[in-house]
RNA sequence: UGGGUUAUGGUGUAACGGCAGCACUACAGAUUUUGAUUCUGUCUGUCUAGGUUCGAAUCCUAGUAACCCAACCA
């Protein structure tokens, strides 16, 4: 018997619902508003509302939530669509709250009919001004207690453009003492005269959240309709707006959303990070959006992973960034190609190799023989990674130092025996001499070292931009700075190399392919890569042990 | 002088009155032609105070803390 992974609150809700006989079946949707990019925390509940409909035998919609056609626009439409294919759901259905308008109209007349809506007239300033606050109750205005007849002609009128926007709004009658907020005589239509991405210039009316979302959920019969926490108070008017309407029950649940180290999640913020140009876009590999984790090398399965791993709960959190790269190496380590690629070069000659003469090495794709072998260039002259050579080595130091020994990857070991500096003091030349018969495959073992290194024929090389990535804030949580949460922006959040040298077998990288530059981390291939020149991201760094014994000093 | 939600190691998440478990992180060690991977081990926890019970993270009472609610945003 094998042990069954404990259920996540709802998942207890829909099994006790399915078990009673509630429901036959379960149907979820996923509902964004086409306002911005998805972002990682999208991606926890598309995981979930999805993962659901495929663990319960159930579906799950996509429907927008187009109900604000000022900040709406097919562009994110597009971008949401491609996102959550390339997470790998399918929905069973595409809608959009505009689908609804005109039965949500209907639903608005209703309203009014049973004396259960009126036409306000007042400003948004006073409207604000009788709401009260959350410790004080509202007052009633004067507009309150027009007739339905009254309410239904206005109502017309403003459907029928009469009206100028922000004149008049279509607002629940429930109380306004309420104990909660929301109950105050919400505002269930406002007026705007924009162009709507769908529906065109039909439209000068439109429904706010709340007389949409519920009533959208309730129309395509959704019978569990997973939001964050910040709705809870929202449940009550959801409630409220189903049982006035008489309208198929949908019922709502709440779970925590998602925060992550070293990162803000709310499209606002994210919005204002590429408008104000801190990023190059919203799929700027910085950036905790889908689109952003896509082009950075991340795979879809790995955030599949993680947002499993993370859980579903009602209590906040903050997740460590550490895990997301958990799941990335741990998805990466089974699948990536290893290549050598140098990125800081220095020039490694062995004297008392033969000049001009080259040896195709063989050398494994990776740590699984499924993933076979390759043929490397190696000859005389070679680059290697400047920080793998130390003039006056550390404690624990095992890669090469004047005198000391260490092993070319899948070719020889050599042996330091002197080096050139410029009048800079920097280091030109390493020249060592080899041993051959240490080479690869027929080392005859009088030799052991403690060190590898990667290296690059240096003929043979080819030249790629590397753009390497770190976290895009310096502090844990940038919402507790003490000023904007922009002024904790890491400086050195990318890294440019524009020379680095790669093997030759790299200039037929394709966009899709995961490599792990040995000992550097895993990398792919960037869009903006031309046929001329290939550009790297850094998708992430392995873990680097040395990096913290170095820090101990 | 309102309403709502939540409190379990550094971070997440289990437990459904009966041995506080798992993962990440951190640390120590073994293996290693990647200081990677893999393997082994270690540290750290039930918000507080009372109560019920043979037995409480779980039930009760009273506190405390955090988060959400006063957009014609979603």
């Amino acid at each position: 018997m094998s042990e069954e992974k404990s259920l996540n609150f709802i998942e207890e809700i829909i099994e006790e619902d399915l078990k009673n006989g509630k429901y036959k079946s379960i149907l979820t949707r996923f509902p964004p508003e086409p306002n911005g990019y998805l972002h990682i925390g999208h991606a926890k509940s598309i995981c979930l509302n999805f993962g659901l409909g495929i663990k319960y035998g159930g579906k799950t919609n996509l429907r927008f939530d187009d109900t604000n056609p000022v900040t709406e626009d097919t562009e994110y439409v597009d971008s949401i669509k491609d996102d959550i294919r390339w997470l790998g759901f399918e929905w069973a259905n595409e809608f959009y709250a505009s689908d609804y308008f005109d039965t949500l109209y209907e639903y608005a007349v209703k309203l009014i009919g049973k004396e259960l809506a009126y036409v306000d007239d007042s400003s948004s300033d006073e409207i604000a001004a009788l709401k009260g606050t959350p410790t004080e109750p509202g007052k009633d205005n004067r507009y309150r207690s027009r007739t339905i007849e009254e309410n239904l002609q206005l109502f017309a009128d403003m459907k029928a453009g009469k009206y100028q926007d922000g004149e008049k709004v279509l607002r629940a009658k429930i109380d306004m003492a309420h104990p909660n907020m929301l109950m105050r005589d919400p505002i269930l239509y406002r007026i705007k005269h924009a162009h709507h991405h769908r529906t065109g210039d039909k439209w000068c009316i439109y429904p706010m959240y709340d007389f949409a979302h519920g009533q959208s959920d309730s129309i395509e019969n959704i019978t569990h309709s997973i939001c964050t926490l910040e709705f809870i108070p929202h449940r009550e008017l959801y409630d409220w707006l189903i049982e006035k309407l008489e309208i198929f029950p949908s019922h709502q649940y709440e779970f925590a959303r998602l925060n992550m180290t070293y990162t803000v999640m709310s499209k606002r913020r994210l919005l204002q990070l590429v408008n104000e140009g801190h990023v190059t876009g919203w799929d700027d590999p910085r950036m905790p959006t889908i689109s952003a984790f896509r082009r950075k090398g991340y795979t879809a399965a790995a955030i599949r992973d993680f947002c499993d791993r993370i859980g579903i709960a009602k209590r906040e959190n903050f997740i460590d960034l550490s895990l997301l790269e958990f799941c990335l190496r741990e998805d990466l380590n089974k699948t990536a190609r290893r290549v050598m690629a140098v990125l800081d070069p220095v020039k490694l000659i062995i004297d008392n190799y033969e000049d001009g003469k080259v040896e195709e090495l063989t050398t494994e794709n990776g740590p699984d023989a499924s993933m076979g072998t390759r043929i490397v260039p190696f000859s005389k002259e070679l680059w290697i990674e400047r920080e793998d050579f130390m003039e006056v080595p550390a404690k624990k130091w095992f890669r090469l130092a004047p005198g000391a020994m260490v092993r070319l990857k899948s070719a020889y070991i050599v042996q330091c025996d002197s080096f050139v500096k410029d009048g800079n003091g920097n280091i030109t030349e390493i020249h060592c001499s080899y041993f051959p018969q240490t080479k690869s495959g027929m080392d005859d073992g009088s030799i052991s070292v403690k060190g590898t290194i990667h290296w690059v024929s240096a003929a043979h090389a080819a030249e790629a931009e590397v753009r390497l990535y770190d976290r895009l804030f310096t502090m844990e949580n940038p919402m507790d700075a003490e000023g904007d949460f922009k002024d904790t922006i890491n400086p050195n959040s990318l890294e440019v190399i524009r020379a680095a040298y790669i093997e030759p077998s790299l200039t037929k990288a394709r966009l899709d392919d995961r490599y792990q530059f040995i000992r550097k981390g895993y990398f792919c291939l960037d869009k903006d890569s031309t046929e001329n020149k290939l550009v790297f991201n850094r998708t992430v760094t392995l873990k680097d042990a040395w990096a913290k014994e170095a820090k101990k000093g």
